[in-house]
DNA sequence: TTATCCCGCCACCTG
DNA sequence: CAGGTGGCGGGATAA
């Protein structure tokens, strides 16, 4: 009865054995996608969505959890959430990288050891004891914690501290990491160091590390990231591809790629389900309920790559694994799209004057030097002003 | 071996 | 209090 489908369609597939590939959390995403993004959906429930797509809703919850703070998705109620769509996320980002710079960017202090903190744009909490504020949705807590004594507020700690955990705020200091520094890759450890500490506890880092994972996967799907490795070191590594040619500001047109996909239903779209061995003789048929077949969507069929130019790979800091985007020091000359950087000045130039962080720690402080002294250099050269006074 | 990351238990939150 | 959420990390699969 219970025949799991993958043993017929899939030839890769010997009879029983389980692919994780198949369940994965990036393919589940990039179903969800194709099976949401239409003009005609507005509200999607999460037993719907779990059930159509043939998962857990566990699942449903990971990739929503990230699609929500990249502004795909907004939740309205318990088991609702909004589409809306990938228009939003121009908007989305925009929001990630003001809040990113204007908030607490500036008070990065450093925690026992060398253990790096800051707090806001990147948010470690690595001991296992509470952690300090958590603002955003709470009204009060200004920014008036700046470093690391005071704030242990035994009843506010609790407050958010599942809320300081949570996959969604961890995506979005994620992307803030790179809409901010506008960084074009970061390498695995790298983010995870920045995020989530430089804790020499390895158990933490590795439950975290997991999560980064977990995001790396469905931004993947969304092709705001792709995997990749850094140039120097096989190390894994995340480059960011962002909005591939639009201008933020224009909010007529939302993100080009995305634009294509309309989907013709028909078909319906679930991860194959085969459970992971545990059990393993158990084939059972309880599990077949929701076992809809499906064709395998086509990557192709779902977004089109637009390969960013390719950057120099000497431009790597100390760390190695770091690597600067539009304003990469050798290639910051070559002007692309004129309209489309136009409208990054525009958002530059407003925002430098207020993001002089002081960083206390060397990366980010190389990083960040980097980033003005590129910045400066290009804005002279290609905006045709006159050199700003930055730091 | 190391890199990935699925799976589902179970603590927390909400309605 | 029941049911919805989602942190978390064991351990299996992929490279």
């Amino acid at each position: 009865m219970a025949l799991s489908y993958s043993d017929i369609i899939d030839p890769s597939s010997r009879h029983h054995t389980y692919s994780r590939k198949q369940k994965s959390l990036g393919l589940l995403c990039t179903n969800f996608l194709t099976l949401y993004n239409r003009d005609d959906i507005d509200v999607i429930g999460l037993d719907d969505a779990a059930s159509k797509l043939g998962v857990e809703r566990r699942r449903i919850y990971d990739i929503v959890n990230v699609l929500e703070s990249v502004g795909v998705l907004a939740r309205k109620a318990k088991n609702k959430y909004l589409w809306k769509g990938f228009a939003a996320v121009p908007k989305a980002l925009q929001e990630l990288k003001e809040e990113g710079l204007r908030d607490n960017v500036n008070t990065i202090d450093k925690q026992s050891n060398n253990s790096v903190k800051v707090s806001g744009l990147l948010r470690a909490a690595d001991d296992d004891e509470d952690e300090d504020d958590y603002s955003d949705s709470n009204p009060n807590t200004g920014s008036q914690n700046e470093n690391s004594g005071i704030i242990k507020s035994t009843a506010a700690s609790r407050f958010d501290h599942r809320r300081e955990k949570s996959l969604g705020l961890l995506t979005q200091n994620f992307v803030k990491l790179f809409v901010c520094f506008n960084a074009n890759l970061i390498s695995l450890d790298e983010s995870a160091k920045l995020l989530l500490g430089d804790g020499d506890n390895s158990s933490i880092m590795r439950t975290k590390v997991r999560r980064l994972y977990d995001i790396a996967n469905v931004l993947s799907s969304l092709k705001l990231i792709e995997k990749t490795h850094t140039a120097d070191t096989r190390k894994p590594a995340f480059r960011w591809l962002g909005l591939r040619g639009k201008s933020e500001n224009g909010s007529g047109d939302p993100l080009a790629p995305f634009e294509s996909r309309k989907r013709t239903f028909g078909a319906d779209l679930t991860n194959i389900c085969s459970k992971r061995n545990k059990t393993d003789s158990s084939v059972d048929g309880d599990k077949s309920k929701n076992l809809k077949m499906q064709k395998q969507i086509k990557d192709e069929n779902i977004v089109t790559i637009f390969q960013r130019d390719n950057f120099g790979q000497d431009s790597q800091k100390n760390s190695g694994s770091f690597q600067f985007g539009p304003f990469t020091p050798v290639s910051i000359a070559k002007v692309g799209n004129s309209e489309e950087k136009v409208a990054q000045i525009y958002d530059w130039e407003g925002l430098s004057p207020t993001f002089r962080p002081q960083y206390h720690n060397q990366a980010l402080r190389d990083l960040f030097f980097h980033y003005t002294e590129a910045w400066k250099s290009w804005y002279t050269e290609v905006a045709g002003k006159k050199p700003l006074h930055i730091s």
